[in-house]
DNA sequence: TGCCAGGCCCTCTTTAGGGCCTT
């Protein structure tokens, strides 16, 4: 496996699009990569003191009864941040994480240390021809095995974790690339998307 | 009261608009 980096991939269930707006974490899932072998997970749910609406319930399968007896948002948090560590972070449409972390963080004075990466900028980059680049999508196109439910944390966490494993075979094959930092995954975000073979090819 | 996201990326572009992705 051509990574050498220790990453956590994590990804939100939340009330709703926008911390701005007033929405919460209802449930924070994550895995940590080593020498790409997943070797320590974390999922829980939490209580984000407010009702959830009919429709976050049927798209996540997380209920008002379950939350009830979750722990508060600050508490679940204050150890997930302890869960991260210095490593860097990846998610799947990572604005939309990265903006949750940083809005209920904020709230418990707490900070990380590493950088952000998205895996669905990294997709329409690597895997170009996929129908779209939603995860389940990706997670199909690459044939990756999925029998678990989307839509819950910890799953669409290891499903990610997946996907960015295999986009980095797939860069390893087909450029001999036999090392993939997360600065050149970092690097290849930030490249236009008709300029990625010739940076691949000179890397 | 009632409204309600935001960043990326393409194109019929850059003095803009709209689809994609996340819940």
């Amino acid at each position: 496996m051509p990574l050498a980096d220790t990453l956590v991939i994590l990804d939100f269930e939340t009330t709703g699009l926008s911390p701005d707006m007033g929405d919460r974490a209802i449930e924070i899932g994550a895995v940590r990569i080593e020498n790409g072998v997943v070797v320590e997970k974390f999922q829980e749910l939490m209580n984000p003191g407010e009702h959830i609406s009919p429709f976050i319930e049927d798209y996540t399968g997380i209920t008002n009864a379950m939350l009830a007896d979750a722990p508060p948002c600050e508490e679940v948090m204050d150890k997930f941040v302890d869960f991260i560590g210095d490593d860097n972070l990846i998610a799947h449409n990572a604005s939309f994480d990265k903006r949750f972390l940083d809005s209920e963080l904020d709230r418990i004075s707490r900070r990380y240390t590493g950088k952000f990466a998205c895996s669905m900028l990294a997709a329409r980059r690597i895997f170009q021809q996929a129908p779209n680049h939603k995860l389940g999508t990706l997670v199909e196109y690459a044939n990756i095995d999925s029998k678990g439910t989307f839509h819950r944390a910890l799953y669409d966490s290891e499903m990610t974790a997946k996907l960015w494993m295999a986009m980095l075979e797939d860069i390893s094959q087909r450029y001999k690339i036999y090392e993939i930092p997360f600065l050149l995954m970092v690097k290849l975000i930030g490249t236009p998307k008709k300029s990625v073979h010739q940076f691949l090819r000179r890397w």
